[in-house]
DNA sequence: GCACCTCATAGAATTTTTCTATGGCAAGCC
DNA sequence: GGCTTGCCATAGAAAAATTCTATGAGGTGC
């Protein structure tokens, strides 16, 4: 509001004191520049400023301290008090110098850490790779899960980016899309056809996971799309359950690609017709994309690519 | 994200990149008043500031880092260049507060030091003797000239300082008359009249001082005025020695008042008629009456009268 | 005396800071 | 469930600070 031509009887100024007015870091750079070049000219060239300006900004400054710093009369000639402050001003600004090295330290990812959530190891790894590469000075934390754990990491902050698979980008998330992910079956390489159909799969027996998964809900949508009912065989609780067990002949798998993995005695086989697909995201909330090391995690993931079907 | 498709190619700023803007201490305050509040509301309130300011200087902060520094999500939760940034501006801050401290401890006088000159050690004494009584934290440098020297020292900043006898405020020098001072004669106790006119003291026999002196000009100006010439039997080059002729009876004396000092054996008579007279001065350049030292110590003289003729 | 160098001042344009008012979002409470 | 409450973000406007160019004042050196 407009200033009241009365005094409030609160505010308790001495008439004769100056408002005071805060110590600018821009000043003290100033002064320092002056001491060290001599001259508030030369003060000025060094700074990239006008000579002007360094003359405004150091009377601001001798007006802030209430004493003059500086004779400028014969000779450039620091006070009793400028004397101090310059060794004052100097560590100042010194310890401002480290905290922006710091920072770009930070900003240049030579330095922090990183907490990775992911439900992908398959997807997941060959990007923490890359990005350790890239980034030596980085310290990661993983953590795996399923897609439910990993959105409520990173909503506490347990986490700040996690790789997972998803129908659809998360509301109020950031996601980006890493790859496209297509349900396959998966089976024994010595009994496996060229393809198969959305039929033959419900058919079964098959090996599922349990119904959290994403892996099984992106199955059922499939099945239901086409009023399919699935003939479950085997509900197991692990990745590696599911395959020890389609190795075995238990029945058949449905996997997303690129959740295979490497195993000599299993095939991913494509399904037929079915456009039920999701993606590989990259996970995070939307102010961590401000991180620099989330935002060069999800860049590594967008570069490094595994490869889709084996 | 409306990608542009063509670039300029003049402009050198990566689109991505933004403009780089210094970080302020403000800032630094906000930040650490964030994370000790445990809420931008309650820092605010410890600041002094509306919540907006502290949450537009944050938000700027962070732009400034080129990251994140702390999640508002769930809780309030440094990142990890937060943290470190925590520590580093806590330095930079309390640095800050030695300065702060230290520049108050100057203005507030309780330490700092003061070269000061005098021509009139009768009068400087009880001033200094006044000023170090106020202000014990504060180192004296003393240095005795004559007028002329103690111009000079002031113009190169030796001194800050210099109580002296002048006729008129010197130009460019901040002058504060302490006290003023008239031309008297000065002869033994034992055949002093009440008073003597001036012609009686042109006749003599005089002992004065030498040509260059303040007492001196101020005697030939007095004369001169009356078309008087002085009859001058001996001329001496101090104080000390003017006394001791005085005081052997070789003649009359002509001295300011204030600078007799005690001697039983002499006495001070004052010289019928004469308006010649000048003060005695605190000068300094303009200037340093910027310093809280100078002005002080000003101050000391002129609440310290050391009183007039005895 | 006269050019020259250095610093101070003035006035204007721009940027920054700070405010009030308001909206969105989550948690706690009938 | 709907409600209030507390906390933070955003918008727009006012105030303050920064910075510039142009110019003046006060010395120094030839």
């Amino acid at each position: 509001m407009p200033e009241a031509a009365g005094s409030d009887g609160l505010s308790n100024e001495a008439p004769g004191e100056r408002r005071e007015s805060r110590i600018s870091l821009a000043a003290l750079r100033c002064f320092v520049a002056v001491v060290e070049g001599g001259g508030l000219s030369r003060a000025a060239e060094n700074l990239g400023l006008s000579q002007p300006t360094v003359s405004v900004t150091l009377a601001g400054l001798e007006r802030a301290c209430g004493t003059l710093l500086l004779h400028r009369r014969p000779r450039l000639l620091l006070t009793d008090a400028g004397r101090d402050m310059l060794g004052r001003a100097r560590l100042v600004l010194s310890r401002m110098q480290e905290l922006e090295g710091s920072l770009n330290a930070f900003r240049g990812l030579s330095r922090g850490s990183l907490a990775i959530g992911f439900s992908t190891p398959f997807f997941a790894m060959p990007m923490i790779a890359a990005f350790l590469r890239d980034y030596p000075g980085m310290a990661l934390r993983t953590r795996l899960g399923n897609t439910a754990g990993l959105l409520e990491a990173l909503a506490g902050c347990e986490i700040e980016v996690a790789v997972m698979t998803l129908l659809d980008p998360v509301e109020g998330m950031a996601c980006t899309k890493l790859a496209d992910q297509r349900l396959v079956a998966c089976m024994p390489r010595c009994a496996a056809p060229r393809s198969i159909s959305l039929e033959r799969v419900a058919a079964g027996p098959l090996v599922l996971r349990e119904p959290g998964s994403m892996t099984r809900l992106m199955l059922e949508r499939a099945l239901a799309s086409r009023n399919l009912v699935p003939q479950v065989r085997l509900e197991v609780g692990s990745r590696e359950a599911a395959r020890e067990a389609i190795a075995a002949g238990i029945g058949i798998g449905v996997v997303l690609d690129r959740e295979l993995g490497e195993d000599t005695r299993l095939t991913a086989v494509p399904i037929e017709a079915t456009d039920i697909s999701g993606g590989v995201y990259a996970v995070a909330l939307p102010e961590s994309l401000e991180l620099p090391a989330v935002g060069a995690f999800i860049e590594a993931g967008r570069s490094t690519d595994p490869g889709g079907v084996h």
